[in-house]
DNA sequence: AGCACGCCGACT
DNA sequence: GTCGGCGTGCTC
């Protein structure tokens, strides 16, 4: 019946229909179809029309004729995804264990998706001739008027038995059905505002309120200025601005986005002897993979963009990764005074339509590089010649959402799939990574001079249980005192760091020892002083702050030890002249904020900088000589597996903020466990030691790289729903993997309640394994059948291999 | 996801 | 008999 098929992938989230389905291509559309390419089809007994990605096409099919429905159109005039990412694709179901339709959602932008329709039109021959069904008529009466879209026929026509008109309709070849594709390509713009005149203030004929004066001034100082920049710079609303334009103060140009200034081309730098050994053996050697280990500061960047250079030269395409949070304006234009504008970037806030905008531009080759944070890997390259990854050990690589997949991990296979090298880079690379090199399987390549020459900064470990016996309470130690003293005397400069933002800060009771928790969340709640309340940070509500115990009614109820607030605080006071600012995420609220303080910091304006990980990459300023880690052990101690290994990257990241320029740096590391191994290892910047350590201890108890962790989650509003399915699927998979457990080859752990049990209502029930390497595989198959066999409703089930958070 | 099918208990 | 509620299974 039909000369050719098309395997689809169907855009449907259903967990029972993973699978490929066969299509039958009509003769007129055979011209058309291609794998990659999306096509519109009926689905299911009510002839649902969806959308589906072409696998693959063939000319035999293993499905009865019978069975096998036409498509209706095909959506794309070119394939959206190629061939090579159809193989990622299937990979990634594979190795994340998870659903088509997930691997296939982060290759296809949103933008694109959703944003075609079907159009209905009646065909111009003798429809008066065909004899119709009461109903079939009634439909045709609508579509008779003109071409319709499906959605907007539905509402007219509100019977439930549309799709079964249409298609008896299309089947006496009197209608037509096409999908039109809606790209609103729209390209946006951005409005510059500028001053129509230039006068003084007291010539301009307004009321001269604070905001307007405000904006006045600064236009007269910067000629064209982005309307959101004004907005975030000078906190004024916009409806002043709004105000000044309707009394023609101010004029607005609309410019294309794209259009930005040219930046000056630099030209790359002289690299040492290190750095060409590094770009020649990545070019040269018969490897895909390399891991570039290189302390903070020995120019792996420059190494990055020769590599990239070279790639360029032979018309390839290179995309870089950093972690969101380092992706900022500088990194950028770093590569952009390198690269000019043949550069995309693809931030997580970038908006629907500007993404797809970055997506065609490398989809269309106008640009040779790509940066991102880690979805990036998957853009529409053409020609791959290189993939970097710049501080691999940080967690932002992994997914945090279904599929739950590993950058690194997808990076490798691309290097096979696509023939392209990967380069990993990190002071501190992950214990993963490094195991692969022990294997052989990733080159190293060190870099171990400081491109400056700037001396590696002194670290002191300041043991706490002796401050408190010198009479000391605060968390700023004696010695750390002192050296921020001296560093203020100098007009030098001080970041303080404390981990996790709250991780203390909750408020509790001391008499009856009553925690203020999330009502939904079942973590405790932080207090901020704006605003006076307690807040959630997981799902962000906030609840007045009171005064008196809700248990027992005492007022002994009080907020418990230091979170930045409280540092900032007791900083304030210690050091009353010097200017103080804090980071985190709370105090991050407008867009722009990390940028100011990363301004007013550069320029001299911040004396003392208190923070969380946020400070621990990309503050690279010369004139910071203090840097105090306020407690070390509140991220050793939390309860993770790769606690140790992150404390020794974070201690040594942040060392690395200090002594970057000519003056020496002095990095006090505050611990009640001042023997602890890590803790010294990071302070003398020893990874081999802490990397043997640590591998050793991981292989005794049976922890990745040595074995998988598998870790399925099951989450429900509905608490009992949650512990009921979490244990039924416990039951079917302990039978199942029995016989593996008995030969060691797996260990199953009983279904345990998430750590934080709560969160935005959902309960979350936790069970782990542990898998060896041999039988991954088998243990996944398994856990397709058990969990992913079918929907359950109001069920979520998160699968992730080789989690972090144990 | 969305729906047909069919099994079972309840009721005109 | 037959109506409908819900569990099961299928969709190329």
């Amino acid at each position: 019946m039909y000369n050719i098929c098309v395997q689809l992938i169907l855009n449907n989230n259903s967990k029972s229909t993973d699978q490929l389905y066969t299509y039958g291509v009509p003769a007129e559309l055979e011209e058309k179809v291609q794998a990659g390419k999306r096509v519109t089809v009926n689905f299911g007994r009510n002839r649902h029309i969806i959308d589906g990605l072409i696998v693959s096409v063939s000319s035999s099919w293993d499905i009865p004729d019978n069975k096998i429905k036409s498509i209706i159109d095909v959506i794309d005039d070119m394939p959206v995804v190629s061939l090579e990412m159809i193989k990622l694709i299937s990979w990634i179901r594979e190795r994340y264990v998870c659903k088509y339709s997930d691997a296939v959602k982060l290759m296809i932008p949103s933008m694109i998706k959703y944003e075609h329709s079907i159009l209905i039109s009646a065909k111009e021959e003798l429809f008066a001739e065909i004899s119709l069904s009461e109903k079939e008529q009634s439909l045709f009466e609508i579509i008779k008027n003109g071409s319709i879209e499906l959605e907007k026929l539905k509402k007219i026509y509100a019977g439930k038995d549309i799709y079964a008109l249409l298609d008896s309709l299309k089947d006496k070849n009197i209608i037509d059905m096409t999908s039109s594709e809606q790209q609103s390509g729209k390209r946006s713009y951005e409005k510059l505002l500028s001053l129509r005149e230039y006068k003084t203030i007291d010539e301009y004929d307004i009321n001269k309120t604070p905001s307007q004066i405000k904006i006045i001034n600064y236009l007269k100082q910067n000629k064209k200025v982005n309307i959101k920049k004004i907005v975030n710079d000078l906190d004024v609303s916009q409806a002043v601005i709004n105000n000044l334009l309707k009394k023609e103060i101010l004029t607005q140009d609309l410019v294309l986005y794209e259009e930005e200034e040219e930046t000056k081309k630099e030209e790359a730098l002289m690299l040492n002897e290190e750095q060409t050994y590094a770009c020649e053996d990545i070019l040269n050697s018969k490897n895909n993979v390399f891991l570039l280990h290189g302390v903070t500061g020995s120019g792996k960047t420059e190494v990055y963009m020769n590599v990239i250079e070279h790639y360029r030269k032979q018309n390839k395409q290179s995309i870089v990764l950093v972690p969101e949070i380092s992706l900022t304006v500088q990194t950028i234009k770093r590569f952009k005074k390198r690269f000019g504008n043949k550069i995309a970037v693809f931030h997580s806030k970038l908006g629907k339509k500007e993404k797809f905008i970055q997506w065609n531009k490398v989809y269309n080759k106008e640009v040779d590089v790509i940066i991102g944070a880690r979805s990036a890997i998957f853009a529409p390259v053409k020609d791959l010649g290189v993939i970097i990854i710049d501080e691999e050990h940080e967690d932002s690589y992994v997914s945090s959402t279904t599929p739950k997949y590993d950058t690194i991990e997808v990076a490798i296979r691309m290097s096979v799939i696509l023939n392209a090298k990967v380069v990993l880079g990190s002071a501190t690379p992950s214990l993963n990574t490094y195991s692969m090199v022990l294997k052989n399987q990733v080159e190293l390549l060190e870099l171990n001079q400081r491109a400056k020459n700037s001396e590696m900064p002194d670290v002191e470990i300041i043991d706490m249980s002796k401050e408190l016996d010198k009479g000391n309470n605060t968390i700023i130690s004696e010695k750390l005192y002192e050296s921020i003293r001296l560093s203020l005397g100098k007009k030098e400069q001080v970041i303080l760091f404390l981990n996790k933002r709250g991780y203390s800060g909750f408020v509790s009771c001391k008499k009856c020892g009553y925690v203020a928790k999330c009502d939904h969340c079942d973590v405790s709640m932080t207090y901020h002083i704006k605003g006076n309340v307690l807040k959630c940070h997981y799902c962000g509500r906030t609840r007045i702050m009171t005064y008196t115990c809700p248990k027992c009614g005492s007022d002994k109820i009080e907020q418990f030890s230091a979170g930045t607030q409280q540092v900032e605080n007791l900083v304030k006071k210690l050091f009353p002249k010097a200017n103080t600012a804090r980071m985190d995420v709370d105090s991050m609220s407008g867009k722009s904020s990390y940028e100011n303080i990363y301004n007013d910091f550069k320029d001299g304006k911040i004396d003392i900088l208190i923070g969380t990980q946020m400070l621990a990459k990309g503050f690279d300023f010369p004139e910071v000589t203090t840097v105090g880690v306020l407690s070390a052990d509140a991220l050793l101690n939390l309860p993770f597996y790769n606690s140790s290994e992150k404390t020794f990257q974070l201690i040594t990241q942040v060392s690395g903020r200090a002594g970057r320029g000519n003056k020496k740096g002095k990095v006090f590391i505050q611990t009640y466990e001042p023997e602890n191994y890590i803790i010294n290892a990071a302070k003398n910047n020893d990874y081999e030691m802490f990397m043997k350590e640590e591998l050793r201890l991981r292989k005794e108890f049976a922890f990745p790289p040595f074995i998988n962790i598998i870790n399925i989650c099951v989450i429900s509003k509905n608490e009992k729903l949650a512990v009921d399915t979490a244990n039924e699927k416990y039951n079917e998979l302990q039978i199942k993997v029995k016989d593996m457990v008995k030969e060691r080859m797996v260990l199953l752990y009983r279904p345990i309640p998430h750590s934080i049990y709560k969160v935005n209502d959902e309960y979350r029930i936790n069970l782990f394994l542990k898998v060896s390497r041999r039988s991954l595989q088998y243990v996944k198959d398994i856990m397709r059948t058990v969990y992913l066999d079918k929907d359950i409703e109001n069920i979520k089930i998160s699968i992730n291999i080789n989690t972090d958070t144990v």
